[in-house]
Order: C-alpha cells, then sequence, then structure tokens
DNA sequence: CCACTGACCAAGA
DNA sequence: TTCTTGGCCAGTG
C-alpha cells in the first residue's frame, strides 16, 4: 500500500532525537520527497496542536529558524530548542546541532 | 487550465 | 553576509 506523504513526512520528523535538528530539505530527502521541501513546511503548518510531533526541530537550511523574529511562533520554538540543549549563535543553530547525518538509517 | 502562495533551497552578485 | 533570482511542487480558488 502506498503511505501518504503526509505520512512519511510525520514519521521522519519523529525520529529526529532530542538535542538534535534537521533542515526541511534533509526531512524530505529521508521521507523519499527529494524537491519537496516546501511541502513539509506545509504539513507542519497544518499540524494540530496535540500531534506530539517535535515540530521545533526541524530549521531551514541557513540553521535559522523559517519564522520572523517577530512572531510568537520564533520565540516558541526557540524555547523548546533551548530547553534540549541546543544552542543559538546569533540566532543560528550550529552545524554540530544539526548534524543528524544519518540520513541513511531510513 | 491559470495564477498565486508557501514553516524551502542553491547559486550569484 | 545580505539580497535577488530561478527552481521546486503540492494546495487553493
Amino acid at each position: 500500500m502506498e503511505v501518504s506523504k503526509h505520512a512519511r513526512i510525520w514519521q521522519v520528523v519523529s525520529m529526529i532525537p532530542t538535542g538534535k535538528v534537521a533542515t526541511y530539505g534533509q526531512v524530505a530527502r529521508m521521507a523519499g520527497l527529494k524537491n519537496h521541501s516546501r511541502m513539509v513546511g506545509s504539513v507542519l503548518s497544518q499540524l494540530p496542536p496535540h500531534s506530539g510531533l517535535p515540530w521545533h526541530r526541524v530549521i531551514n537550511s541557513k540553521g535559522r529558524i523559517s519564522f520572523p523574529q517577530s512572531s510568537p511562533q520564533y520565540n516558541k520554538q526557540k524555547q523548546l530548542l533551548l530547553a534540549e540543549g541546543i544552542k543559538f549563535i546569533a540566532d543560528k543553530i550550529p552545524l554540530s546541532s544539526y548534524q543528524w547525518h544519518a540520513e541513511e538509517s531510513a
């Protein structure tokens, strides 16, 4: 049977370990959806509040949170990441944190 | 089918 | 490093 893209993205995001992050692009690739990074964001944006999915561990390719700093969403995500021990340097997350290059463990 | 949008990305200037 | 451009592709109206 064919698992929906939505479900595969959901699955991949749920696998991101605490204290680590992954980019939208990485999630898309690991879900087998090479150029669908935008859809990852789309799926997360439609996520219900009690999903239990670690959506905050997904950031953009520049190592930054993909929300305007002025938004409450930005602070929310940043707080959740800080709580997991992830460091921010000038609002950017160092490579060592999203170094979850276990992409082939799908 | 067309036009527009989006929690994206990579390459250039 | 910041801004622009072109490319991606599924949703939506």
